[in-house]
DNA sequence: CATGTTCATGGAAACGATTCCATCATGCTT
DNA sequence: AAGCATGATGGAATCGTTTCCATGAACATG
């Protein structure tokens, strides 16, 4: 009934040969054509499957990848996600998943249970300004980051969307239609996407519309309809992010206000419901399965090269939910 | 420049006590008060984090719980996935999170990687029959299953949505609105559902509009049409998840059926965009983050006692996609 | 006072891999 | 033929913890 693991001592005593040969042949060390054959068989005859455990210990580090994502509900997240699992899966790690919130001190505790875990290489959203960061970087991780760049980490490599051209294009398509008030509602840890958007309005900013929520859903609709009511006056406004843009049409229909016709809306990633909405939403649709694949991938590279980080294309992809500001319409 | 890491050895010497005894005032064990509070004192002082490497090793399992679902990109199962990460937070166990695409073989490869790892603990939407989980089981891994339940092994605790009485209130709805002719549309692992609704529809079910779609949206959007385009006589269609009810909603817009007008629906999974969707979709609600959190729970209660599984009840959200089949249309 | 019981305690043996190092055989060079 | 480089090999140390077991003290009971 005792059903012992098999373990390399067993791999050893029937092939034959002292355990140092077994994990040689194993880990693709040097060892004679014979041996290695025979120890081979043996093992794959007994169904011999290494412990990650012991190996962890004695290299003083578990394989897999820490990913910690601010909301594993949040689609683009789970898309992100996905691409992380299928790089490590063709690398055979294992990937422990962690949601933060975007909540720094949950952050940092789930730092601490996977420094505890010996896990030594994170991926991460990162949440707050990042100084949490600090010591977990000294501790040794190889760290990447995603989606976001933190404030005070410039030397980490990270993949990211071009926010820049994509709301640079948003804006010029919004301005070409005849925009001039145009509203950002934005969400947590997005100053990056501000300063794009305050860049690409340039004269045409107004600090009255530029609104951010936390990352809930309530805080995102609350963001919304307080921005409608208390801004009659906009004609148009970019959601940085798919709650934000699920947010912005809730508060729109329930103020009454149509889209497009009184407000016309881009929200940023191309979720599926975008095209089931009405009218269709259009978007910045940004490569949430490849930034968290590339992300793996420079984790996994490890600290050899230290490449400054990717910048993956957006596209703005148009349907129906921008309207042109015609000088047909009355200013009010 | 060398910053070992402390480890207990560290803290011994330092209380001047020996490493068992640290040990054991660290994991609760018997020892003199003052012994207890130096103990604790200098390991607060050192920072000292035990490493689950070495305990991993000693105790021939790593904690942690194995997390296998069909499709992280899928927000039922990301919802799901949430539940399980709150309660596995709670009780500061990591989460291992692998991705099966509803194929039992990369299951199966998931398993194994999770084995090798020493994961003792296993939270899992059964992609396939069931036939790869014997060996997983004599292996000693506490599982429990989620959302689905596997044939072959009624034995395991599952945490299941009550689908029975969530079909049952469906077809009655819409029966009750008069449709006769009503589809079910449907994914993998569906044979349970899929019974509930031959069960609920009595002697008006047709087998020819019951049609199963793989998991992959394209697989299901080709699956929509297919049965619209087939049978233009139906009249309401049931949606077995958010991935069907997407592909319903395009694959009804494309062949210009009207809902509710031409074809009602009701889709499994109350997903924030069913309210944006025009119309709002019907849905039966589940509550997919509990299902998650149960099913940690039962995991990590363990092999004490074993709790033949718990039923969560579902919920029938009446928005706007079904209509009376009135007398006043004609039948073609 | 002798004996048994109950504790707290520390040394040492696991756990299962990797890897350093010494050993030995082999083949090549001079 | 002697010396040397090379390569395969196995023993043993190591990683950091838990846990078994022996020890000794303190205390209670007869």
């Amino acid at each position: 009934m005792n059903m012992r693991r098999t373990t390399i001592k067993d791999v050893a005593e029937a092939a034959g040969v002292g355990v140092a040969t077994v994990s040689r042949v194993l880990s693709g060390g040097s060892a004679s054509p014979e041996t290695r054959e025979r120890v081979l068989n043996v093992a794959a005859q007994l169904d011999y499957r290494p412990s990650a455990l012991g190996r962890n210990l004695r290299q003083r580090r578990s394989g897999g990848i820490g990913l910690l994502l601010p909301d594993i509900t949040d689609t683009f997240y789970g898309r992100l996600a996905d691409g992380v699992l299928t790089c490590a899966r063709s690398a055979g790690e294992p990937v422990i998943l962690g949601a933060t919130g975007d909540d720094p001190e949950r952050e940092a505790e789930l730092i601490g249970t996977l420094l505890e875990q010996g896990v030594d290489r994170v991926i991460a959203v990162p949440s707050g300004d990042g100084d949490g960061w600090a010591p977990t970087l000294r501790a040794g991780l190889t760290t990447v980051f995603a989606h976001r760049l933190s404030p005070g980490h410039a030397d980490i490599p990270t993949v990211l969307a071009d926010d820049r051209a994509g709301i640079r294009t948003a804006v010029d398509y919004l301005t070409g239609l005849g925009h001039r008030r145009i509203a950002y509602l934005g969400g947590p840890g997005q100053e990056q996407r501000l300063s794009f958007f305050r860049l690409a309005l340039g004269p045409l900013v107004d600090e009255e519309l530029i609104v951010v929520a936390r990352g809930s859903r309530d805080s995102a609709y609350a963001a919304a309809a307080g921005l409608f009511q208390h801004r009659p006056d906009l004609t148009a406004v970019l959601a940085g992010g798919n709650l934000l843009g699920e947010a912005a049409v809730l508060a729109a229909r329930e103020l009454d206000l149509r889209i497009p016709r009184d407000l016309s809306l881009i929200m940023f990633d191309d979720v599926p419901w975008a095209e089931l909405c009405a009218p269709p939403l259009t978007v910045i649709a940004q490569p949430a399965q490849d930034i968290g694949y590339r992300a793996a991938e420079l984790v996994l590279r490890g600290g050899t090269r230290r490449p400054r980080g990717v910048l993956l294309p957006t596209e703005l992809i148009v349907r129906g939910s921008c309207a042109a500001r015609g000088t047909s319409r009355s200013p009010r």
